[in-house]
DNA sequence: CCCTATGTTCCCAA
DNA sequence: CTTGGGAACATAGG
């Protein structure tokens, strides 16, 4: 469930707790992941994220990197014991342990993945570069929705935020990425800026799973204007927000005050 | 049984 | 070769 907000969050509080701390075993309790070598009495060098990967640095050639996909958490046991249900591996510290528990299995655990190529992506929450989308959606027949999701355009946007940048531009989610105004990328820029700075300010969006470190839910829930609001009343016009399905992923939009003109 | 889920990857067709 | 759409992955919950 985690997007570029809660992953954001993740990443600063992780600072906060293991930077600097010795490793003192690295436990595998899902064989699904593989077996990364053993990273035992590795310091953890710093800690960064690449749109929605995790990379943990342990030294010059060395580097997890951690993707929880839908279903993962990452929590920080300071010194409760046992495991809650569904935890996937644990890496042990002298001050704690850090447990990521994942039900779907669908997180990836990998010593420098070969597969993660988020690096020279922009990031959204540095710069969301109105003039790279306009270029990049140059003859884009998808939708503008999926085309926010793409992480090889963009990386860090996920279903919620996606939905809620096009809310907050004005623009509707079945529009072809390619018909899109100089004047429309602006606004998706500007908005997008806005809308994910304010999410990590606020921890996230706990609408269902996602927590952070410490087990606390985020707030950014709170602000949503039209994800998981099917039926209740544009906060903007009132009418009724629709859902549709938008690539096989649930889509929601103000028809009313999101009509842009199709193709 | 049905559908849905904050994500990505694989396969296939155009 | 590129793009886009749908299924698949694995599990829980309504």
């Amino acid at each position: 469930m985690p997007e570029l907000p809660e992953v954001e969050t993740l990443c600063r509080q992780l600072k906060q707790t293991i930077l600097g701390a010795v490793i003192e075993e690295l436990v595998i309790l899902d064989n699904k992941l593989g077996h990364p070598e053993n990273v035992a009495g590795l310091y953890v060098r710093s800690i960064e994220r690449q749109g929605k990967f995790l990379l943990i640095r342990l030294d010059q050639v060395r580097t997890l990197h951690l993707h929880l996909r839908m279903s993962g958490r990452l929590l920080w046991h300071g010194h409760a014991d046992g495991l809650p249900a569904h935890s996937r591996f644990v890496i042990r510290f002298p001050h704690g342990r850090l447990i990521c528990v994942d039900p779907r299995r669908f997180a990836t655990l990998a010593l420098d993945d070969p597969k993660d190529r988020t690096a020279q992506v922009p990031d959204p929450l540095k710069a969301l570069s109105a003039s790279k989308l306009r270029k990049a959606a140059q003859g884009r027949q998808a939708p503008v929705k999926s085309f926010l999701l793409n992480q090889a355009v963009v990386a860090g946007i996920g279903n919620i935020y996606a939905c809620e940048m096009l809310h907050a531009a004005s623009v509707n989610p079945w529009r072809r990425a390619g018909s899109l105004q100089p004047a429309e990328w602006r606004k998706i820029a500007r908005v997008g800026r806005t809308i994910l700075r304010h999410a990590t300010e606020c921890r996230g969006t706990s609408i269902s799973d996602w927590r952070d470190l410490y087990g606390e839910k985020g707030r950014y829930q709170l602000h949503l204007k039209v994800y998981g609001r099917e039926g209740l009343p544009c906060a903007r016009c009132g009418e009724k927000i629709q859902r549709t399905a938008i690539g096989g992923r649930g889509t929601y939009y103000c028809a009313a005050c999101q009509k842009s003109k199709e193709r």
